[in-house]
DNA sequence: TCTGGGGTCCTAGGACCC
DNA sequence: TCTGGGGTCCTAGGACCC
């Protein structure tokens, strides 16, 4: 294994055959907070969280500084005050995330065409074909580094290895602003010694099923027959976590993959009883997932409904449509619908959501016979057109289509 | 401590068909 | 009269990831 931490030394390739680690997992370290700490260059020594201050928040980012005092994102945010009351809070800004992710991505590209992007802060590089332009696997990763620090600040840990999950659990090994290269032959040596926590897939649920089996070590899992796995975890996951711990992991870098939902959902501050207020939080909710849709070029078949209670049970209801659609009217009808079965009197509503699936093209949409939805449709396009134009809040499609009475 | 919002994937049961 | 096995679709819930 070859590694570098910390100042940005020069990886020493002589010292490891890195051929075989093509696969390059590159993560921005801390990302948001990182991005916050670039206007804020005072707070940089201090532990600082990013999120919202408000009730039922959870941490978005935390530094490394607030790491220390046990905070980590996904977080209650009360919890997270608890453990470190001096931390500085800031406010998420998305947009500029995003405007720092794109550049990133880009540094990725003009090295590879084969870049998988994973979330906001994470991408998946093939460098194989990028030898004789770049350098080894190694080089390339020390490159990467170097430019994503130059062009915009904020340092990022590279892993490489000959799979996937192994270059993402090197990157992981080598946080924070470290490169780690894992050579094929060296996959076990690395893998076998790690806790079963840090498999991909592992969470809290499935790490305490292995433990019942006495398994502790990413070693124990493979040395254990696929049956005993299955048995325990499930069959697909027992497969899956057999196949990792042997370092086996056929998956390619993929440029694009179609999504196969879209969806919104809100917690509210506080319990929500009123059912009208939950309809209308329904309706703008479907219509932000339509106008999503459209705007993808998407129709989608099946509506599910999403509540989560006071007491923090959560249930969904599901509808399946004849036909596929695009229309805000449509899927809040169908939502609900659904809400109906389920709006007894006395309910508390922590979260409400609503979610479209079973996506396809929307290419053909409204040929062939009449369909009541195109009214629909048509009005919601000009609702798109003017939103394109004049920005959002110059038409509020939750106030033009306002929902039925009772 | 008291749990966000965006998703993906898996399991399991029942209906229905062959 | 009682009963098989496989495939597909639908629904509900849950684990997990960033």
């Amino acid at each position: 294994m070859s590694r570098q931490d910390g100042s940005d030394r020069t990886v020493s390739a002589a010292s490891v055959d890195d051929s075989t680690a093509t696969l390059l997992h590159v993560d921005l370290d801390a990302f948001f907070a990182s991005v916050e700490l670039l206007d804020r260059p005072e707070l940089v020594d201090k532990p600082v969280i990013v999120g919202h201050r408000s009730g039922r928040s959870v941490v978005t980012a935390a530094n490394y500084v607030a790491r220390r005092y046990g905070v980590n994102s996904a977080m209650p945010m009360a919890l997270a005050l608890r453990r470190c009351p001096s931390a500085v809070v800031l406010e998420p800004q998305m947009s500029r995330y995003k405007h720092f992710s794109d550049q990133v991505m880009g540094i990725f590209g003009d090295i590879t065409p084969l870049v998988e992007q994973l979330g906001i802060d994470e991408a998946f590089l093939d460098v194989a074909g990028a030898r004789r332009l770049h350098g080894s696997p190694a080089v390339v990763g020390a490159l990467i580094r170097r430019t994503v620090e130059a062009e915009t600040g904020l340092t990022c840990s590279v892993g490489a290895a000959s799979t996937k999950f192994v270059a993402k659990m090197a990157s992981g090994r080598a946080k924070p602003n470290g490169l780690l290269v894992i050579p094929a032959e060296e996959t076990l040596a690395f893998l076998h010694p790690l806790p079963v926590g840090a498999l991909w897939g592992v969470g809290q649920t499935t790490e305490a099923s292995l433990f019942r089996l006495g398994l502790r070590q990413i070693g124990d899992v493979a040395r254990t027959p696929l049956a005993v796995l299955q048995k325990a975890v499930g069959e697909a996951s027992g497969r899956k976590l057999h196949d990792l711990a042997w370092g086996r992991d056929p998956r390619t870098v993929t440029t694009e993959r179609e999504e196969k939902s879209v969806g919104h959902e809100v917690t509210f501050e506080h319990d929500v009883t009123d059912v009208a207020r939950l309809r209308s939080e329904l309706l703008r909710q479907a219509d932000a997932v339509a106008a999503r849709l459209r705007g993808a070029g998407l129709v989608g078949r099946c509506v599910v409904l999403k509540l989560r209670y006071a007491d923090f049970s959560t249930v969904t209801r599901s509808r399946t449509l004849a036909e596929a659609t695009d229309v805000g009217r449509r899927i809040y009808e169908e939502a609900a619908a659904s809400f109906a079965t389920l709006a007894a009197s006395g309910i508390r509503v922590r979260l409400i959501g609503v979610r479209v699936e079973q996506l396809g093209d929307g290419d053909g949409q409204g040929l062939g016979l009449w369909d009541p939805d195109d009214d629909w449709r048509g009005a919601e396009r000009a609702v798109d057109t003017v939103t394109a134009r004049f920005g959002r809040g110059a038409v509020r499609p939750a106030s033009l289509l306002k929902p039925d009475k009772g």
